[in-house]
DNA sequence: TTGATCATAAGGGTTTTTCCTGTTTCTATT
DNA sequence: AATAGAAACAGGAAAAACCCTTATGATCAA
């Protein structure tokens, strides 16, 4: 394997403390790499990103203010897709190391990792093109198996209406109004206004916009 | 970590001599380990399966005549949930790995591994509950891209309104009325309304409903 | 200083939604 | 045929959502 020369480094991280003690670390485990840059957020990144010297990895957090770690990744892909950033963060939330997944970042950090890890994971990236732990492997697997829930949620779901009321919950998922679904159902409107008021009470909700969410996250209706 | 004194493993496989020579390999890395019964398909495995002496991993074909691993798996998971599955498998295609994965499989092997990685796959499964190796960490990072295209459109979305209006919308995601959303951002209910109408044209939507359907749609709240 | 823009907010109206308490119609069962 | 239960439907009223126009103060650029 081909071993890049003087690797270009940068950190996005709105703790400054912690970003520079990131520096001083990872120029101890290789001095062989440069720090390019460094930024508050993501804002500050796009001012300090020069188009002809881009940097070969990004370490990037991810929640800060102003422009955080995933509206930044995806401003990147948009922008500079073939930099590649090291997710690395505070929180370990499952949603949060899927979104970033999502956006395709090359590994996902916790901030307490031993240095060593550090150093392995940059050098990962940098070398093999990614950095998987079995942390994040497990979280994904298991945010994979929650899926299969939501499939568990929409039969629930389903068994707790009849037909009719199938139809139009899914017409109520829309801008038009109970009247208009009374039309297109060919119904009275008042029998629109029975249906709701008994979705209303099998499904716990108080408004329309709850029978909408109800169904989106029931996988009732496809957005 | 604690070891397993005499892990019981069973192979179902439809190849007869595969079959043999894994189990004769089984034997070979580790004696300490014990075939307490082989099968065909997941049929002939269910008449084999003993519920009082039950395996601790099952190495699982996935391409079987009759009842396949899918079938299979999902059965063991209903029945005997406690049975680890480790997939062993000829085809490498990213659906299948995902759907036995999703399937809760604790690792999945292809058929022309070294015998040394399924030594360490099973000791993995066995002491650590899992193994995962980059390929299938690949697959599974790339199925999650597929599905993506939701995230760019969250940021195009962010990028349509305000922190107020941003604020605005994850509560009108709610049962609340706009009255109670204006006393939680302490704004009067005129301003809210302001809110609305301007969301409603940026959005194009023309009711709370239609609002509520684009925020989750645009990842601006998770349900 | 003036004009433009933006966030906030008011007045006052219409439409839609929500929530009662009923009645009628149909259908299945005894 | 009698009856029980459901599905469909109504009247009426209050609450919420929607829509249009206008106004004030703050900020900013010319």
């Amino acid at each position: 394997m081909k071993m890049m020369q003087h690797p270009k480094l940068a950190v996005v991280d709105d703790h400054k403390l912690f970003r520079k003690g990131l520096i001083s670390l990872i120029e101890m485990v290789d001095s062989n790499y440069s720090i390019i840059f460094e930024a508050d957020n993501g804002l500050d990144m796009q001012n300090k990103l020069q188009p002809d010297i881009l940097p070969d990895l990004i370490l990037m957090d991810v929640n800060m203010p102003g422009m955080d770690g995933f509206e930044t990744v995806a401003w990147l892909n948009e922008h500079y897709p073939m930099v590649k950033v090291l997710a690395v963060s505070m929180v370990e939330k499952e949603e949060s190391i899927i979104r970033m997944l999502k956006l395709g970042v090359k590994g996902y950090l916790s901030k307490d990792v031993e240095p060593k890890e550090l150093g392995e994971a940059i050098h990962a990236v940098l070398n093999k093109g990614f950095y998987y732990t079995d942390f994040i492997t497990g979280k994904l697997v298991h945010s994979l198996q929650n899926v299969q829930q939501g499939e568990d949620l929409r039969s629930e779901a389903l068994k707790l209406m009849n037909d009719r009321e199938k139809n139009f919950i899914q017409l109520a998922c829309s801008e038009l109004t109970y009247n208009e679904i009374a039309g297109i159902m060919f119904l009275s409107p008042k029998t629109i206004d029975g249906y709701r008021n008994s979705l209303f009470e099998k499904l716990k909700v108080k408004s329309r916009v709850g029978l909408a969410l109800y169904a989106v996250k029931h996988g009732l209706v496809q957005l």
